[in-house]
DNA sequence: TTCATAGTTAGACGATAACCAAACTATGCC
DNA sequence: GGCATAGTTTGGTTATCGTCTAACTATGAA
């Protein structure tokens, strides 16, 4: 009896429809702001706010203050999980067996997460940096290594300046798509942010796809085996 | 924003007290009347069905008539699964101050998740075949070598008829108490069954909770070592 | 300080759905 | 056939909860 009751309590939470859109649109690990994730739902931000005061009590959320924003984030893995589990018993009920569309797999190969790479190629970036010993993981942290440092400061980037701020350097991130880590945190952004100011890519209107352009799909490539372009 | 109507349409089955209390009760892998789990949800005979009509339109339970009783069951490992992971997230949020009971101990030590053993015994087992070179695990995949077929089928469990059958004979299931790996699919269900044939555990009544006999403990423990007994 | 943006709180409205009682259908037993 | 039990359907009541507008608080920028 007693299980019955905290399974629906946990249930009810993901049962409602601008609830679930909030929390799939966090399933990617990234942090949103409640006007974005009332947007995400389709809701009023006073609406949003209450469904997010529900999850954040309810333990689903965690939320962290960043000036006048508020970020908010699924609790932990456990909860990504079982988001996940619920995902499964959706899809394989759900009579569409459609083929995944363009969009979809747009989507699977290179997209924006919140402001930095995910899908594949977020993936693949990550392993590489890992790989070469740019970056050094241990368990949930990340961390840049000397080595790093000076490759990425090659790469344009002002590591100094970012660790001066108060949002972590490095973080990992689930790839939902994938189901592997890639790289969060201001070095994540500024990595997407200097693609695009070299015209690596470029990202779709309204949209989190990104799409690679042909000299930029060379030099992410090249960068993940050994340099620098 | 379609992925979020998916997830709230099969979490708000989930949701009701009186439905969760009902998927709840199933947990065993039984079957139960309609009247059998109104009681169990404390409503009424018309209230329970209407809920089972919900739960069985929407996928997550399958009804066989038997002369005028009408048995529920879990739709499939898969519904199971799902429960699983919810109640995990349920347990590790409710803080519960009280040190757990000797129930709750019983339930992590051993018990039952749909139709396979699941608990510390469950993850110590599936850990074991693995080590013994058993089981085979690549990422999510868990596979059955040579020497685990000869293994399993001296231990007088059919490999052949299982592999015969649509479910699959390996799989693995996230364990909510334990955080980690045990076995599932038609191999863990034909484990257990086998366990309970050689008189080495005994389910308790109306329970999730799995007793092991002391010879059955002794078996269990000879089994993870080296041989089966 | 003043204005703008981000977010929460308050209050009211409307829809959904859970619930039960009573009537109805179906199956089994005598 | 006649009665009892199992279950579903129908109708109506109630309450919860999601939603909005409007007003309020807090942080940042000029």
């Amino acid at each position: 009896m007693k299980a019955g009751t905290d399974l629906a309590q946990i249930a009810s939470l993901v049962g409602d429809p601008a609830r679930a859109n909030m929390l799939a649109a966090l399933m990617n690990g990234g942090a949103l702001t409640a006007s974005e994730l009332a947007a995400e739902a389709g809701v009023t931000l006073p609406t949003a706010s209450a469904h997010l005061s529900k999850l954040s009590t309810g333990g689903l959320m965690r939320m962290t203050r960043q000036g006048r924003h508020r970020y908010y984030a699924l609790a932990d893995h456990q909860v990504a999980g079982m988001l996940e589990s619920i995902m499964g018993v959706a899809a394989s009920l759900g009579p569409k067996k459609v083929l995944p569309g363009p969009r979809d797999n747009a989507m699977r190969e290179a997209r924006v997460c919140y402001d930095h790479l995910a899908g594949e190629r977020g993936v693949a970036m990550f392993d590489a940096f890992v790989g070469r010993g740019l970056l050094a993981v241990s368990g949930e942290d990340v961390g840049l290594t000397e080595r790093g440092t000076a490759f990425f400061c090659d790469f344009g980037i002002d590591i100094a300046a970012m660790q001066g701020r108060r949002r972590p350097v490095c973080r990992s991130c689930l790839d939902w798509s994938v189901r592997r880590s890639h790289l969060a945190g201001g070095l994540g952004a500024a990595v997407l942010e200097r693609f695009v100011a070299l015209g690596w890519a470029r990202r779709e209107k309204n949209s989190r796809v990104m799409h690679f352009t042909p000299p930029g799909r060379a030099g992410f490539e090249r960068m993940l085996r050994d340099d620098a372009g």
